[in-house]
Parts: structure tokens; sequence; C-alpha cells
DNA sequence: CCATTGACTTAAG
DNA sequence: CCTTAAGCCAATG
């Protein structure tokens, strides 16, 4: 690996990734870490998210943690946008939580493979 | 430079 | 179902 792309890795495969996404699928914070093999680093993928409002084309409503639960709904502009989006996409959204979570789960250590 | 925080996750009591 | 604790690491004061 070159020393000059060094530098960027993880937050980089983390919009990578993002822009992946399927349209009406959803992931997590912890799935993505696991791909980028760092299970534990969760943190920064959410970390990377707050920043992605200055990147375009990150969909940062199809992700949430790993029970579904809308967590970083209050950073939205307004906070509602994230539960629209992804009901405009087909995912039903209850209390704040994703329905059938388990169906529209989108796991990219599974889904890219390599 | 040290302390705190956070869009997380897992484990333990 | 509840709270702590620990691990992770960039950003911020």
């Amino acid at each position: 690996m070159k020393l000059s792309e060094k530098n960027k890795d993880f937050f980089v495969n983390v919009y990578d990734v993002v822009r992946l996404i399927p349209k009406g699928r959803a992931t997590s914070y912890g799935a993505i870490a696991k791909y980028l093999s760092s299970p534990r680093s969760s943190r920064m993928v959410g970390w990377a998210m707050n920043a992605s409002h200055t990147m375009p084309d990150i969909a940062a409503h199809r992700v949430v943690n790993r029970n579904g639960l809308l967590t970083g709904k209050a950073h939205f502009n307004p906070p509602e946008i994230m539960q629209e989006r992804l009901e405009r996409e087909g995912i039903s959204v209850k209390d704040d939580q994703i329905v059938n979570f388990q169906e529209v789960f989108w796991d990219p250590s599974i889904e890219l493979k390599l």
C-alpha cells in the first residue's frame, strides 16, 4: 500500500461502503467497522457519518445501530428527515426503530464478501 | 499535552 | 429491564 494513501483508509472506506448500501436496505455502524477489520471501532464510523455532511452522496440515514434503532436521528436537519427517507425507500420505521430490521439489514462483510 | 466526549458494541451483575 | 465498565480512536477544549 502506498504511503500517500495510508492516511485516509478508514474514513474513506466508510464512505465507500455507505455509497454501496442498496436503496431500501440499511446497515449498522458495527457491521461497517467489522468489514473494515476493526469490529470495535464502530464509534469511528459514527464520527465519519458526523463528517459526512460535508460529503456528497452519503446516505447516513441508512446507517443505524445494531438494533435497527435510529440513534443518529438527532444529527439530521431536521431530525425527522431520517425516518422520512427510510420510509420513502420502503423501510418501515416505528418508534425510531426499523421494523423487520433483520430483513432490510445489509451486512457489507457478507454482501460485499470479496 | 491531558481530559472529555461521542451517530457504538459487548459483556457482566 | 436496569446500570457499569471496557474497548475503540478522532476531535475538541
